[in-house]
DNA sequence: TTGTCTTGCACAATCGATAGTGCAAAGGTA
DNA sequence: TACCTTTGCACTATCGATTGTGCAAGACAA
């Protein structure tokens, strides 16, 4: 399985390498080829099937077209679709994308990260990464440029969602989408998940707070409970908070996806006139929340958005750790 | 920024670029260099916070321990969960994963490919490509070893799921969850979603009819309405099944859970009785459909073995295209 | 002491492209 | 015709690793 290379062109063509380099790789013009000469190369490298050495040419330029995407995982919608729109983002650039998803094992990360730097990535996005600032001194090391995305650092830019704004506007909805009736309402109000040493946790939870403070005077600290993303252990959260009926929640703002997909194995449980007159909100989107028994007030990130920025950052030769805020949308139910 | 390479290795340690190479890639022992040597030389190389260019190594072995998986897009529980088990399987063997999504684009998976085998990767998945063979075709020339996933081909060995068995599982269960009473059930059945020209489709319809003819004695065309995966298409058609109460279904299979987002915003529109005495089944998974209002009967393709069975042929030599098949597991309702 | 074997490494070619530089031939001008 | 400029291309070093080969020094046997 030979490969066609340049030298074999220039046998072909009577050529040399380095003429039959230029014509391909469009640098004939500032070298001065003739044009019919460049035709005729690039003629006889369609023939064969000539294709650019794409590591011999990273190697000599110390760049490869590679832009990489660093992400805890894939299922998950919001991930998914953060995949998505980097790919076509990065190829509408130009660059090849390539993602890799790390499992948020922070071993894991500075592996792949090292090796993406080996390989010569032009540049880096970092989604959720558990450490973003060691995989930015990683980074600048190799001279690397990257952005976090989603969860900020302190040694690179950030774009990252609004996630105050977003529970405010989500809390809110919330409240506005309560029964007229239910005067015990605001004691009754509940965050569900998330991590409580989690950056977007706590903005989210702060944004919780401050609405539910101002609209009923108080917010206590048993109102958050925010013990992790696992499914299970949000499920078990939030049997403790429904076992004595006289003080269940009224309203749960469930933070992600994740923690969601456990409290609905809990809420099935319930009688179903209880989990009918809770109001439900969860700080993510997921296209079959809308279809459940009950309606969810969602919130969505704008990830067309962040990855806008963060390519707007990325190509902004202003390397400052600035942190940039997108807007979330609110998906109310149908 | 200068990166460290093996010659600035050499001249810290004395020894010359060769032995520093040996040293550092593990053929020190069949080099016959000193372990003492090759001690110190890895200590310098941890201290100048050496990496190997793996560009310059893929360059000379015409091999890049990269790991490719073509996919056409991301937000899907199944191919999310591919995704998640190549990258494990990938980096078990060594190898660094890497995911490319080509939106079901012929030209862009075209593209990508060739992009993928000019930085020379070794291995190459190909999950639900427009037109696997031409992907073949371009691995072949090019000496690389490719697997299809999901959806089979004729030039390259291919895994899928056993998309008969599992229908006819589905269907066998929806019969079995069907009220005692409905003695229309029979030829109220319909398979609703996929391309009647896609490969999988047609091997769930075969499923289909097979068990709906067994049970029934018949199964007419108009059963079968698989007129694409978008999910407004979906809505429509189901809307026009139901539009005549009299004959409206009282079972729908829905073939994948993308037409089955669409089926949802129409039923969403029914009354809640009919959509309650509907039996519903779902050839895919995601873990929110269990939280509906009515319980869907699911098919959960086995992508863990789908990814253990294609690492087993892709270093089994031999190349033959041949099909392996592995079983879903059905998912009943709660 | 001489010859053979082993040990431990250095040297140099190579992978396939890119880019700096040099130079002959053609074209133009005085 | 002599000289200068432009055109068109070839030569060659280089990127950073791997790998086949050569060879000196030491170990050992005869």
């Amino acid at each position: 399985m030979k490969k066609t290379t340049i030298y074999d062109l220039a046998q072909l063509t009577g050529a040399s390498p380095s003429t039959v380099s230029a014509a391909l790789n469009g640098s004939w013009r500032e070298r001065r080829i003739k044009e019919s000469t460049v035709r005729q190369i690039q003629r006889t490298a369609a023939r064969e099937g000539y294709r650019t050495n794409l590591q011999a040419r990273g190697l000599r330029q110390s760049r490869s077209g590679l832009a990489g995407l660093i992400m805890p995982m894939y299922d998950n919608r919001f991930f998914a679709s953060l995949a998505q729109n980097f790919e076509a983002e990065a190829r509408q650039r130009g660059l090849c994308p390539i993602t890799v998803s790390t499992h948020r094992d922070p071993a894991e990360e500075q592996r792949t990260v090292e090796t993406l730097i080996s390989y010569a990535v032009d540049s880096l996005f970092i989604a959720g990464a558990t450490d973003p600032d060691a995989i930015s001194r990683l980074c600048r090391a190799a001279g690397v440029k990257h952005i976090n995305v989603d969860l900020p650092g302190t040694l690179a830019p950030s774009v990252i969602s609004d996630n105050r704004a977003g529970a405010v506007a989500l809390t809110e909805a919330m409240f506005d989408a309560r029964p007229e009736s239910d005067r015990r309402f605001k004691e009754r109000i509940f965050f569900l998940g998330g991590r409580q040493n989690d950056f977007a946790t706590q903005e989210r939870i702060d944004g919780f707070r401050a609405v539910v403070t101002r609209r009923c005077g108080h917010c206590t600290d048993a109102q958050v409970v925010a013990t992790g993303y696992n499914p299970e252990i949000a499920a078990q959260e939030a049997q403790i908070l429904f076992r004595d009926p006289a003080s269940a929640p009224r309203a749960l703002l469930v933070n992600s996806t994740i923690a969601f997909e456990g409290g609905l194995s809990f809420l099935g449980s319930l009688p179903p006139e209880t989990v009918e007159s809770l109001v439900v909100g969860c700080y993510d989107y997921d296209p079959f929340v809308r279809y459940l028994r009950f309606p969810v007030v969602m919130v969505r990130q704008d990830v067309e958005g962040l990855i806008r920025e963060a390519f707007r950052l990325l190509n902004s030769e202003n390397a400052a750790p600035e942190i940039v805020r997108v807007n979330p949308a609110l998906i109310r139910p149908a």
